[in-house]
DNA sequence: CGCGTTTTATAGCGGTCGATCTAAAACTAC
DNA sequence: GTAGTTTTAGATCGACCGCTATAAAACGCG
């Protein structure tokens, strides 16, 4: 029934999020896409809606293509320093190759202040990073952590220098810096397993025996919800 | 000579960087600017010239403001680690009030990449940050640290915490993962002076006597440049 | 006062925005 | 082949973009 498409749909996609994801939303024209994705304006409508849909499909693809692969390439590796390490050895290389940042944290700014349903899934996909740096760090040998708060924390530390390695690498940092910021991330899992480490002032030779270990998060749920609600901008 | 200005002119550039702050550069029309500055576009374009001008003076305007004077409290702190602690307790604060973020870092993604003055003044800003933590972290107590090449690393790390802290306040992260990055990043700074803590695997009980102090970079001289040229995405 | 100068306000320039309409083209089902 | 359906291509819509031209209003100065 009817004429079919004679254009490749996932190549047209792929073209979409790699302009979105240089330029950002709102200096991408609907004409700057249908020309990336080689097709007219009339079938970019006919075949993915509006603007906006067409930018909803690029980040899910975005995720499941890129973020989702590096987290669960984390959770396969046998050692979690290693699969840490290889973690921000591979995002420092990837960010110097191409310059275009990261395009969940590149809406992070642009859009989600502006999307509630962007932000949450936006937010979602942070969260599942966190999680997954949580989870490595939760591997490390047993009895020589400080609390699991601190786990969360450090795995949120890490969280950041991903982001910010993204940040800066987009505005142009050099390699040198980017590889400075991985350096430290790394070393924050190196060192969380070294056993005299402590976050507070008083310091321990031993760590205490057995912390009590609190009920840690499963894949994908959420923190506990804070009535921080701010309205947006 | 002539009819001189009725509006304040220091208010209508506060106004204006409070315009590209929330909205950014690229969503924010000279019409809204107009409006927002209380004038009328003939008289914008008078004042303050096109709005890639008005843009640039908002930026200088920002970093004089804001970013400098962080910079120069924590110099100012009697006790490195309780400026550390200060700093981060106040952008923690502040982002939580204000979901803008920060202008420097916004601007580093929507700007940077296709205007090579702003991306230089952004990168010298955040230089300046990262100058100094690593000020402050070199005045940590003596003979107590790693390399002082770690001691760039991890003023690098802080300030991809700050840089995060902003991406996420704007992208509407909750206080609990914003106060979790903050001490994350604090600890950076307490752990660095513990005795025992080293990046390498091998554990040492007591640190090197000491250990050889390389030239540390002055106020605002940058690190060495690398050869990492890439052409603007 | 009137002259010169600068700032105001308004209208409008050519161009681009997201989105849609009309029709011709191209296919399947019968 | 023909009917029915969908995708093409191109033109076009009203709205908004950055910017400017024009002219009236408001001052310092002689």
């Amino acid at each position: 029934m009817g004429r079919p498409r004679t254009f490749d749909q996932p190549a047209a996609l792929a073209a979409a999020m790699d302009q979105f994801w240089r330029r950002g939303y709102e200096a991408t024209s609907v004409r700057d896409l249908a020309g990336a994705m080689s097709i007219t304006g009339a079938s970019l409508y006919n075949a993915f809606g509006d603007k906006r849909s067409l930018f909803r499909r690029c980040l899910h693809a975005y995720v499941d293509t890129y973020a989702r692969k590096r987290i669960a390439e984390l959770d396969a590796s046998d050692d979690p320093i290693r699969g840490i390490r290889a973690f921000f050895d591979d995002l420092v290389e990837a960010s110097l190759r191409d310059r275009r940042g990261c395009l969940l944290v590149n809406s992070a700014m642009e859009v989600a202040p502006w999307d509630a349903e962007f932000a949450t899934l936006i937010e979602q996909c942070l969260l599942e990073i966190e999680d997954g740096f949580y989870r490595a760090l939760k591997r490390l040998p047993k009895g020589s952590f400080q609390g699991s708060r601190d786990i969360r924390a450090t795995a949120r530390l890490m969280l950041s220098a991903v982001i910010a390695l993204r940040v800066l690498a987009r505005a142009g940092g050099d390699g040198d810096r980017l590889r400075s910021v991985a350096k430290s991330a790394i070393a924050l899992a190196e060192r969380s397993h070294t056993p005299w480490t402590t976050a507070s002032p008083a310091r321990r030779r031993r760590p205490r025996p057995s912390p009590p270990l609190d009920a840690d998060a499963p894949w994908g749920s959420p923190p506990p919800a804070h009535s921080e609600a701010q309205p947006k901008i």
